[in-house]
RNA sequence: GGCUUCGUGGCUUAACUGGAUAAAGCAUCUGACUACGAAUCAGAAGAUUGCAGGUUCGAAUCCUGCCGAGGUCACCA
């Protein structure tokens, strides 16, 4: 495959060193995709030459696009606008390229770079069922990992369990006084909302007992689960063992729900076992003056020269903080994986805590701290404003899932398309179509970006959507059956290049480079739009020109450039973590 | 208050990182199924890119100042 990009670029280099004498960086060169309005593949902005040749934007245009026709032989034509040098690439190139690619549905995927690289998502706390915020950072940590894979690294999926420390303390106290030793079994819930419903009990006794309590006074409940977290801390085997317990409960819900999701983590840190690193480092940073100590014994470094003023890293007592643990994690892992590279999902409240933690690690002298990158997105608020637990306005992902797959047994209801199949058969496309809008929905926004949740769009499954782009897919693939017992491998003298055509293969084309530059900008959002954009461009292909009802050479290439879309859309999808169905 | 992120048609999002006439979807109107599947396609209407300056061939994008909405500034995690 020609890396056109690189031919034009050093052509321009050329084409004005010859002409202007200038001497111009390769990679300085402005090379654009041409608009639509205009003829041609590929834009030159010559603006950047008017200084060195002393001519107008139009006459450099010129002058550089005769220079590329005569020495470029993929380039056949040319036309300027205003300052803009469109190029016309030699359509038999796109003929071939696409012969070349059509079977291989890896195409995009670079080949492996030997790299490593830890993404950390998901760390849930213990305490609670997953909602829709995890879900954003599910599906972000699950895409970043597949993109990085595509890319060439060498991915280790992970998370943090949150499995200790006050919060789940609460729920334990609670269970204690109000469950009469139930299971999620008796109730035939989810270990996870079984948990989550003593968490919210916790939080109604303590409402209860602090109204009649004067300013300032103490839950005795809130008293009972600190003194539950000094026995957790003791190693006290009744607390432990309760704990263990309803862990586990959790545990096999979130599985449930990552299932569902179609997640799977390749290694897992639990808090209850990092939660004490750290402090080694602590001491070695002392030493080496990174921080320093005040009367009462606290450590604390000063940022104030990286406008982060100063931070604690360990308690006076002698105990760690989040940082102090977060240190240690980040060197466990160095060492357990030894990957260069840590990206770390996390939301945006979290920005300056990272901040921190990167400075603190540059500080400390470690071999990966340039490596680290915080992925930080927006918080997922509803039409009615932000989700609050404690108000009971949170989305349950369980109840999330189970509404967007319904939804799309409502739609196929309507359309009737897929009633001959087997029960089962139809279940699991419409599982994939229900989960496709929903994550599409989600994964189409950039993450940086605080987005809306409006649990009727969520739904939709038309526009831009994950069904719309699903449903090209199965265009493809229902033209590909059709065409099965046919012979069309053979003669692809096809000359004529349609527009739509055209169209659909220079996307195509761009694909391996999305995928490169997606992953350096850790952003997931730029594959799904991409996706649509090619679907929609399929859709159009699709109803402006008949496939298989045309001369032997054209349907044979219509058919070859089908596969092509069918396994880029699906490539691009799966990044995503969405399925595509074989039809619909 | 300090630091920080954001502000694009009625709504939800794009804009190849400073490029051409700001691009899509939803909602609203008009058309297209006896067709390789209409979860589709074609079209209409809808924008002074929060406001005011500045930088330059060129600004939604960069700089400054306002206005507005978040986040964060814990010996919580």
């Amino acid at each position: 495959m020609k890396d056109l990009q690189d031919i034009i670029k050093k052509g321009v280099c050329k084409g004005v060193n010859s002409l202007y004498e200038l001497e111009f960086e390769v990679d300085k060169v402005n090379l654009a995709a041409t608009r639509k309005d205009f003829e041609g593949e590929y834009t030159v902005v010559v603006f950047p030459f008017t200084k060195a040749a002393k001519k107008k934007p139009e006459v450099i245009g010129e002058e550089l696009g005769n220079f590329l026709k005569e020495n470029l032989e993929e380039i056949v034509d040319f036309n300027v606008v205003k300052g803009f040098l469109n190029l016309s690439i030699d359509p038999q190139i796109w003929i071939d390229f696409v012969k070349e690619i059509h079977q291989n549905d890896k195409f995009g995927r670079a080949e492996s770079n030997g790299k490593k690289v830890m993404v950390e998502f998901s760390s849930p706390n213990t305490n609670k069922p997953l909602h829709l915020g995890h879900i954003r950072n599910i599906l972000l940590g699950w895409a970043c990992s597949e993109i990085y894979s595509a890319a060439g690294y060498d991915v280790v999926k992970t998370q943090v369990i949150n499995d200790r420390g006050i919060h789940i303390c609460k729920s334990m106290v609670a269970w204690l006084h109000t469950g009469n030793g139930e299971t999620p079994a008796d109730h035939d819930i989810k270990g996870d909302h079984f948990v989550g419903k003593y968490y919210v009990k916790y939080n109604q006794i303590e409402k209860e007992q602090k109204a009649g309590l004067k300013e300032g006074e103490e839950a005795p409940i809130l008293t009972e689960a600190r003194s539950l977290l000094q026995k957790w801390e003791a190693n006290d085997p009744e607390t432990r063992k309760l704990w263990e317990t309803m862990n586990s409960w959790v545990y096999s819900g979130f599985d449930q729900t990552y299932e569902d999701l179609g997640v799977t983590f390749d290694t897992l840190y639990y808090e209850s076992q990092t939660y004490l690193l750290g402090k080694t480092y602590i001491d070695q940073g002392l030493k080496d003056g990174i921080f320093y100590k005040k009367e009462d014994g606290s450590v604390w470094i000063d940022l104030e020269d990286a406008k982060l003023d100063h931070k604690l890293v360990q308690r006076s007592d002698g105990t760690s903080v989040y940082m102090t643990q977060d240190i240690g994690t980040a060197q466990k892992r160095y060492e357990d994986l030894g990957s260069e590279k840590m990206v770390y999902v996390v939301g945006d409240e979290q920005n300056y805590h990272f901040k921190v933690l990167f400075e603190i690690m540059k500080r400390l002298g470690v071999p990966y701290s340039e490596g680290m990158y915080h992925l930080s997105y927006g918080m997922v608020d509803l039409p009615s404003g932000k989700m609050k637990s404690r108000e009971g306005t949170v989305v349950d992902a369980d109840d999330l899932i189970a509404e967007v797959i319904q939804e799309a047994h409502n739609g196929a209801k309507e359309r009737g398309s897929i009633g001959e199949l087997e029960q089962d058969q139809q279940d699991e496309i419409l599982r994939k179509i229900g989960l496709a809008a929903l994550k599409f929905f989600i994964m189409k926004v950039n993450p940086k970006k605080r987005m809306v949740f409006n649990p009727k769009e969520s739904v939709d499954m038309q526009g831009h959507t994950g069904p719309y782009i699903q449903n090209a897919y199965v265009r493809v693939k229902s033209v590909l059956r059709k065409a099965a017992e046919m012979d069309w491998a053979g003669d692809t003298s096809y000359k004529d290049l349609k527009p739509e055509e055209k169209e659909l293969i220079t996307m195509i084309y761009t694909f391996p480079d999305l995928i490169q530059h997606s992953a350096k900008s850790y952003d997931p959002s730029m594959i799904a739009n991409f996706c649509y954009d090619l679907g929609k461009a399929y859709h159009k292909f699709y109803h402006e020109h008949q496939i298989l009802k045309v001369e032997e050479n054209t349907r044979n290439f219509r058919l070859k450039l089908s596969e092509s879309v069918g396994h880029v859309l699906n490539t691009g999808m799966g990044l995503l973590g969405i399925e595509m169905p074989e039809r619909m």
